[in-house]
DNA sequence: CCACCAATAATCCGATTGGATTAGCGCTAT
DNA sequence: ATAGCGCTAATCCAATCGGATTATTGGTGG
């Protein structure tokens, strides 16, 4: 399986580089180059769907239509296309518009090659958007000055739940199953065998008289669990 | 320099790993070990302050009081400790409580040992909150989906669902799909093959970016499919 | 001390899922 | 008319899941 990546950046010796760097590793094909937002839509619009990039690595300040414009129209012309932002700003106004445009990854150009590489392999295989550590900093900070209201409603207990049946470890367990965790993962995150996580699962299973993941997550939607 | 550092968490295993694991790094000294909120407070009553922890790392999931009221709580009482969860669970609701809670970082329990220790002196150095990749791209997706009022003005084109990437007859499938019936199930109410039906779901995996039926129902309810 | 139970772990088995590939058929638009 | 796309269908294989059973350990309460 192959990875098409877009770069969009104005200038020419640093779209020759990236190319140069994921060029080495044969998982990743350029399949578009752009220099500014438009030049990057304009050529999106004779590429037939089949061969739209997968990911679209984006520079920020760019003549014609910069970086933040150009995610806000592509992602919704384009919505299967990853915007990733590679730039070397890191002002929060820059990173909040990015995000806000539709960004699905941040990084910085000071990362070096084999880390932006590492990132896209990264995203590509569990579907989390790769950002540069000082960048996730930034918005959580931002998330902390902005303060919420649903946070003060669901403060209080709700309990009264069939959930009392089920020991301290078997709900930590039903956590994690119904985000979707394997087995072995679950067991990998309370550090126990992926045999004894199976065993608690079955015997959630049975406590609450349902036979399968699906059911499990039905439940813990519906119960507001989650 | 060292660095002081305070655990609390309920699962006595889990504390002395840690400790165990940081101990190998002689920059740090754990000088607090707490199995809950409450009792990590009671604890710091009896502290001087030139003896205070510097960092402290506190699971979230606990008897008695949890790590969201003791960040809450402790970061009033003593701003001058950083505290950064370390936990299991990476669910948007516990890491948004965390965060307005005052958490100045967000580690997940699978990253290993070395990871956590990194992160930690990385925190030291660059002044920076570690967080892990995943929760990095959780707190993005919160901030994108939570509308900004002077961002509307300028960008009121978005949204496009990412639905409208499925054909009718794959949203079709994925309506069962997420309601838990099996292939076979889903073909025969379509009157179609299970491997027709199979066929639409991989289609639909590959556009929406996942590879599992748990995660297309996480996304199901998270987007308020059902 | 013994019964009980939660938590741990392993094994075996059949059913189901995830992933990749190939292929025919019908409709649409250039 | 031919190239593209959606829908249909099948095959192969590895991984995961659901189900049942057995066993050991460590606490807790009679």
């Amino acid at each position: 399986m192959q990875i098409k990546v877009a770069i969009i950046d104005d200038r020419s010796s640093n779209r020759h580089i990236l190319k140069e760097k994921l060029s080495r590793n044969p998982v990743f094909v350029v399949t578009l180059i752009a220099e500014n937002g438009k030049d990057f839509l304009q050529q999106l619009k004779n590429v037939p769907p089949e061969l739209l990039p997968d990911v679209a690595l984006m520079d920020l300040e760019m003549p014609e239509m910069d970086g933040v414009n150009a995610i806000a129209l592509g992602s919704s012309l384009y919505p299967t296309i990853r915007f990733v932002v590679l730039t070397i700003f890191d002002d929060e106004d820059k990173i909040f518009k990015a995000i806000r445009a539709g960004a699905f990854g941040y990084l910085l150009k000071d990362e070096n090659a084999e880390n932006i590489e590492e990132a896209l392999l990264h995203m590509h295989e569990t579907g989390a958007g790769p950002i540069s550590p000082g960048i996730a900093h930034k918005i959580l900070q931002m998330v902390q000055r902005t303060p919420d209201e649903k946070t003060i409603q669901q403060t209080q207990v709700q309990k009264e739940d069939p959930l009392l049946v089920l020991t301290d470890r078997e709900q930590e367990i039903l956590q994690l199953l119904v985000q979707g965790y394997l087995y072995k993962e679950i067991g990998a995150k309370l550090n126990i065998s992926a045999n004894t996580a199976k065993k608690h699962v079955m015997n959630i299973y049975q406590k609450l008289h349902i036979n399968s993941r699906a059911q499990a997550m039905h439940l813990a939607y519906e119960k507001g669990w989650l």
